[in-house]
RNA sequence: GUGGAUGUAGCGUAGUUGGUUAACGCGUCAGUUUGUGGCACUGAAGACCGUGGGUUCGAGUCCCAUCUUCCACCCCA
């Protein structure tokens, strides 16, 4: 029989890892929560064209990585790509536009795109990010900025960058590109094939080329920060301005455009300076709530690689997370002392107690050695001696110490406490 | 999608110019006499050598294809 393996860009994740996972979860939940952010769970799989408007038709991400589907109905389907676009949908669909404003969600799924797979990228991958629907102003960047940055700190992940760019709104883009084209179309035939393409799908990209020769064309290219209207740069003085405030580092990289359309204003990256992989990405999307159909409504949001945040984690001397550890081994062997480690399992079990027993049937020496693999805490035996004389001795397996106790989970609790 | 590398038991590796029962360490399991772990010792299980073809009297070792993983381009989280 042939073994079947996993698909592709998968990945399974395994008890010895899914602790540590746990563990990052569960901190990154409670620093978007104490933003107040509220958790959102959306479908896996969404029609095919709320992608297709979301993130645009022009993107990668729509042109060529999806996992797209017809159903046995004939719908168009898609794994989801990114979640944003989920979000806004459930936020219109759900009418969640006629709440307080701002609504504030994040998320924690997994995300499919077909591409290469490669060091930081896979074809299931997590992503927690985070939506701030219907604030404009610059004090929602500013927040949702601090947010991802506190993300960053409460795992004590150093080495982060935060790189942010203004790519302006409909108006000034529109502007800028014309005048963009204009300054390299007359060298155009010089650039390489793939900027060739950019020009007409998204001539900002062409700044970010490495081909070398591309990059002298680009001297002296008109730069967006220097065509955006006047709301836009008000916005973007403001951003900087509070970062500043808040003693926050950043640099204005404009090569930072995104690879999403729904992206207006700003535009910010935190890039792990060793492997140059960006752990979080986001920005505003001003446009997106009206392009699904509802109101004209500002948002801005964020969206970080959970596989990639654990890598930069694991690099920390993260000594503090511990895999879960027996608090007892109950060591019983005959029939009766095996029906009453039954009974005193449970009943540990139900106080709040880690509890491991025997359910091997092996020797006693057999479950000492498994006690003492598990790394458990402590170990009692119920055996003939233990059931006749109604007690029984605590070995605290680290120091090998023994505490007589009755035969009783409330005496066996008190001295599982000390130990 | 393009280019480069990789693939031997759960993990990490060895396998000489192709030659007969594929080796070692870790791990797993069981023992080392009578109810107590960590050390040591003994033993066992576990690999159709990624998969499929081909060359050959004979291939883990050579050739081709394919898949996976890793790296670069591209793009992104």
């Amino acid at each position: 029989m042939e073994m079947i393996q996993k698909p592709k860009g998968t990945r399974d994740l395994l008890p010895d890892e899914s602790y540590k996972w746990q563990y990052v979860e569960r901190k990154l939940a409670k620093v978007l929560e104490n933003y107040g952010f509220k958790e959102i769970r959306v479908p896996v799989f969404e029609y095919t064209e709320l992608f297709q408007r979301g993130v645009g038709e022009t993107t990668d991400v729509v042109q060529k990585e999806m996992y797209t589907f017809d159903d046995k109905g004939g719908r168009s389907i898609t794994l989801r790509p990114e979640g944003t676009a989920g979000a806004v949908r459930a936020y219109l669909e759900n009418g969640m536009s006629s709440k307080p404003s701002p609504i504030k969600l994040y998320y924690n799924m997994s995300m499919y795109r077909y591409e290469n797979v490669q060091k930081g990228r896979l074809r299931e991958f997590h992503q927690i990010g985070a939506e701030l629907i219907g604030s404009s102003s610059y004090l929602a960047d500013v927040d949702t900025i601090l947010m991802a940055k506190s993300l960053f700190d409460a795992l004590n992940i150093p080495n982060i960058k935060l790189n942010i760019n203004s790519i302006g709104c409909p108006k000034c883009r529109g502007e800028y590109q014309k005048k963009l084209r204009e300054f390299i179309g007359k060298n155009l035939d010089s650039y390489c094939d793939t900027c060739k393409t950019r020009f007409e799908k998204n001539p900002m990209r062409i700044l970010d080329c490495k081909e070398k020769r591309c990059k002298e064309l680009n001297v002296g290219a008109p730069m967006m920060i220097d065509y955006l209207c006047e709301e836009c740069k008000e916005h973007f003085e403001n951003v900087k301005t509070a970062l500043k405030a808040a003693n926050v580092d950043f640099e204005i990289d404009s090569s930072i455009v995104r690879g999403l359309d729904y992206y207006t204003k700003t535009v910010f990256e935190f890039v792990d300076e060793k492997t140059g992989l960006t752990a979080l990405g986001g920005g505003r999307y001003d446009g997106l709530v009206e392009e699904f159909g509802g109101a004209p409504t500002p948002a801005v949001g964020f969206a970080t690689g959970v596989e990639r945040v654990m890598e930069l984690f694991e690099a920390t001397n993260n000594e503090e997370v511990k895999e879960n550890v027996p608090d007892l081994y109950i060591v019983s062997c005959g029939e009766k002392e095996n029906i009453k480690a039954i009974e005193v399992a449970e009943t540990l079990r139900k106080a709040g107690f880690y509890v491991e027993k025997d359910i091997m049937e092996r020797s006693f020496k057999a479950q000492f050695k498994y006690a003492d693999k598990l790394n458990c805490k402590n170990v009692i035996v119920i055996g003939e001696n233990e059931l006749e004389s109604g007690t029984v001795k605590v070995k605290n397996m680290s120091t090998g110490v023994e505490t007589e106790s009755a035969l009783d989970t409330d005496a066996i609790i008190e001295i599982l406490k000390n130990n």
